[in-house]
DNA sequence: ACCCTACCTTAGACATTGTCTAAGTCAACA
DNA sequence: TGTTGACTTAGACAATGTCTAAGGTAGGGT
């Protein structure tokens, strides 16, 4: 995650106490928190963080393409410091565990040109859903 | 979708003005409207249908699988009446428009099993996301 | 046809998640 | 070290969804 700070030094963005907590929470590659997660572990790291500032700055990570935005439950989105190798999600219905997943082939490929309706298409989230080994076993 | 009214009654289902112009604003198989839009379409056929009804009355048809709940940009969840057909979503990033989509092949079949991580997998959901005809033609 | 009553509907309060604004603060550069 | 525009903050506001208590009604029983 330091070369992600190093990455936005060179786009010319100011190192804050607020931004360098915000990557550090969202160090490690298979978290996928949502900004209110994250606001409460970037507080006990700098008690005095805002949520606005939050929610800006992992917007502008967003836009940055370093960091992904993920909806897998339809309430809060959740932040996927995973930007740089493309992969899926693995979704528990009952207790709401996300695995980073690798599916063969090119998703892109399953979809054939009569499907397409004259879209140019550039892009495919897959989300699988099941139960995972803990809630599996009731 | 009388059929639809039909299989509710046989569920023991109240058949109540406002549950049928629910059904009506869903039917046609192509439609994906948020609880929103389904409700400011009700209130035309039915002006003092409440929005907690409409909530209600979603939520109810997608516990009993007539309707499928659809979460493509992280904002209201869209409810879609075409619930026995397999498909997938094709959604254009610019104006939001939906199109059902077909892919070629099991959508389940391309996670392999050491991907799964133990997890009993039992659905997944595709969505490819790109341009529309209109919105590409700047 | 009329009652009952369990189920349904309603208004509006409340909850969650996210956005915006105006005022104060500070990182980076000179 | 001073300057300045970018950054941060508290809190209001917005969008979406959930819940509750009170009243209404569909449909079975008579
Ligand atoms: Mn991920
Ligand atoms: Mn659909
Ligand atoms: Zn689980
Ligand atoms: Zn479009």
């Amino acid at each position: 995650m330091s070369d992600l700070l190093a990455r936005l030094r060179d786009r010319h963005w100011r190192l804050t106490a607020q931004r360098r907590v915000v990557a550090q929470v969202l160090d490690g590659d298979h978290v996928h928190f949502t900004a209110d997660e994250i606001h409460a572990r970037a507080v006990a790291l700098l008690p005095e963080i805002s949520r606005a500032t939050v929610y800006n700055t992992l917007g502008e990570l967003v836009a940055l393409g370093e960091v992904l935005e993920v909806s897998t439950d339809g309430r809060a989105k959740r932040y996927d410091p995973n930007a740089h190798h493309a992969h899926q999600h693995l979704v528990c219905e009952s207790c709401g565990t996300i695995r980073d997943v690798h599916p063969s082939g090119d998703p892109l490929g399953s979809l054939p040109a009569t499907e397409r309706y004259g879209f140019s298409v550039s892009g495919v989230e897959v989300t699988y859903r099941g139960l995972c080994p803990n809630c599996a076993q009731k």
